[in-house]
DNA sequence: GTTATTTTATTGTATATACAATTATTTGGC
DNA sequence: GCCAAATAATTGTATATACAATAAAATAAC
């Protein structure tokens, strides 16, 4: 016999006032009863009341101020966001993943990357190209450019069994991450090494991922999908 | 004279605490003092010191087992995400927003429309065109397919004025919106619209929207931005 | 030695209370 | 009527306390 669970009382409150705001009862703007009209309405102390304001408040459901009262928020304050899946991982989900070293080779930085990521000039940076596949049909090309300063042991690693951003995160984990999104048509080696075909106009979406520990930059990849593939999406929930 | 704000006991915890995450002087997966200890250590109610552990809880950095403690939690658990900005705020924080009416027509809506919005055959939605400038420049093109049943004064108003997105959402809020993002090389007369050459292989972020209205959906939107519009970014920080 | 039982540490929920800070309203003084 | 001061309503911070729930460790029973 599985024991009957009674809910905590602040979720019953928290309940009570969701349902009131979705069930557009309470229209937004308008004040919702105060922590001591609560306490007195549900029996319990102001306290209990107040974590269920709080915590849907929290959430943006309501906004508050000291002296005036709660409100109903305005719908949908909340900018829409897109997730970045990824690539490994959307992969898998839809069967294999696995990926081929296009190159890997130490090239002599330009002054841009000299500057970003505080080298000496004429330093070497590693060059990594990468092609990612999903049921062996290539899905990504990406490219890789690596801080060696660190991660010095990069061309020692057998990066043909290990996915190199796997390893990156590893050794040099990012407090930063910056993304981009572009259009772009690729080019021909591009166009080649992912099966695409130039008659038909080829499109890629570009993200472009500069990855940073402290404001030392740890790599720099550009990240190329073709237009078809499904990388980015959203699907926002409003409350109201 | 101001009045020095001293800040709030728990904040006080709080900022100590996240610090020693931030400094790596407590790395992931250690144990933090109890509710107890910190309790003991800043000379606090149990209370307050659960209030400054709650809450970072709630940001992600640590995750808690009752019967076992707080630990830090393994850094970047949060998926990246980019922000989608509205075409009118972005556009306005960079000068001016203005837009253009380039079609709006009733048309017989296709098979797979009248199926998503729940129409009767043969039965007709509102299609929109609508160009959007910064400054006198174009940066966005629109198209937007709107549900006549939800919005059905649509073509009553005064569009040139009113921005129609605005009008739409006044009409009838949604509820859950779907965004997907794609690369596509724009039409001609896009490419004509959007005052691209259509020497340079023109290409097009392609933004498409799906609002609905508990299940109804209110409006199919397809926007396109010119390649080099920086319209999605993130910058993520990790915790740690 | 293995299995129950008890203890301990920790987080989770809840109460009652106090005072501070902020905002709007009411009241007094003139 | 107008300005200042007191008042009331509301949220924010803080304490002290109690008991429940959970998980691991220590103990006891066999």
């Amino acid at each position: 016999m599985p024991k009957k669970q009674t809910p905590p009382r602040y979720a019953v409150i928290k309940a009570f006032l969701r349902d009131k705001v979705e069930s557009q009862e309470w229209a937004a703007g308008l004040q919702i009863p105060s922590e001591q009209a609560l306490t007195e309405m549900f029996s319990v102390s102001r306290m209990t009341a107040r974590r269920a304001v709080k915590e849907l408040t929290d959430e943006g459901l309501f906004t508050r101020t000291p002296g005036l009262g709660t409100f109903v928020s305005a719908p949908s304050s909340a900018p829409p966001t897109l997730e970045i899946v990824d690539v490994v991982t959307e992969a898998q989900r839809n069967g294999s993943h696995s990926h081929r070293i296009l190159a890997l080779d130490a090239v002599v930085a330009d002054k841009k990357t000299v500057a970003s990521m505080q080298l000496g000039s004429n330093a070497t940076i590693f060059q990594l190209t990468v092609l990612h596949l999903n049921n062996n049909r290539p899905i990504q090309w990406q490219s890789i450019s690596v801080n060696p300063k660190l991660v010095p042991a990069l061309m020692k690693q057998r990066l043909d069994k290990l996915v190199p951003d796997a390893y990156l995160n590893w050794i040099a984990p990012a407090t930063s991450i910056q993304y981009q999104v572009k259009a772009v048509i690729p080019r021909a080696s591009q166009i080649r090494e992912l099966g695409l075909s130039e008659e038909t106009n080829p499109v890629c979406l570009q993200l472009t991922r500069e990855s940073s520990v402290r404001s030392e930059i740890i790599s720099v990849s550009k990240m190329l999908h073709p237009a078809d593939t499904h990388i980015l999406g959203a699907n926002l929930e409003t409350h109201q």
